[in-house]
DNA sequence: TTCACTATTGAGATTGAGTCTCAAAGAAGT
DNA sequence: ACTTCTTTGAGACTCAATCTCAATAGTGAA
């Protein structure tokens, strides 16, 4: 697996330490695409009999994120959300308010224009949070 | 004061009372400019001897945002901040990661780049988050 | 102005995400 | 194997925010 590689690889960089409780946390953020919270990455782990405490699962989190192998993302429902960067182009989120369904986009113009109002305020972005909450057309949503 | 009639209005208007407490809270918010937390400005009114409870402080402020006085921010330090919304024009924010300093800004083009990504991928925007984080350039800012 | 009906309030308990503590366990280089 | 230093787990703790419920107080009607 290439995930595992790279994981061992940054930590070893890092001088931390490659632990299998590391390893099945990043295992089990590489296993799906969804935008999965702490708790949810701790239940999942659980189940299968991994046996990873939720302090870990949290402190493996931060070391991941720090590194770039995943996104914290704050969808604005007071917990922290996460995805997994590697081989992902970046992208924003987009909201249904209704059936809480998330949505990617990625628009280069508003990117530029962005990077551009920051330097006539006088700043360098080192990350940015853009988030539309709506409504979606969607026949499946609650909504008319 | 013309904040005042409003407030009063509003809480008619959806069969909510007018009592002292949701004054003083609300005359707190248009007190100043500054982006305050829930905690900030329930200190601010025990300074001023004005008793009114935590408990009330939070549901009067959902008060004012449901009813588009107040305008929730999540600045990313885990905490909502709230600014006054009459009379204000729209706008986002810009964070210092090193010194928290915030500053406001608007693009009318983003705004409406935003519009037509929300409408290709199926959703009417209700609100969104647009917040820019990096480092300022400023002198004073404990940065090199 | 009093009444009656409800909404609101306050104090403190509770929730829930996330962090901290510290003794015991375990990587990793030698 | 040995040593050193990091990591782990269990549960205590933090902190913003919400909930509970008995006591209090707006508000419209009479």
């Amino acid at each position: 697996m290439n995930e595992t590689k790279k994981l061992r690889e940054i930590l070893h960089q890092k001088n931390l330490r490659y632990t299998p409780q590391r390893q099945e946390v990043w295992d089990e953020i590489c296993a799906t695409k969804e935008h999965r919270d702490a708790e949810d990455i701790y239940n999942s782990l659980r189940k299968r009999q991994t046996n990873v405490s939720r302090a870990t699962v949290y402190r493996t989190i931060d070391i991941l994120v720090k590194n770039n192998l995943v996104r914290r993302l704050d969808l604005g429902d007071g917990r922290s959300r996460f995805e997994n960067k590697i081989g992902i182009a970046h992208h924003d989120h987009i909201v249904c308010l209704d059936c809480r369904k998330i949505v990617e986009f990625m628009n280069e113009k508003i990117e530029e224009l962005q990077e551009q109002v920051a330097k006539e305020m006088g700043f360098e972005i080192v990350r940015h949070v853009h988030q539309l909450f709506g409504r979606c057309l969607d026949e499946k949503c609650p909504n008319k």
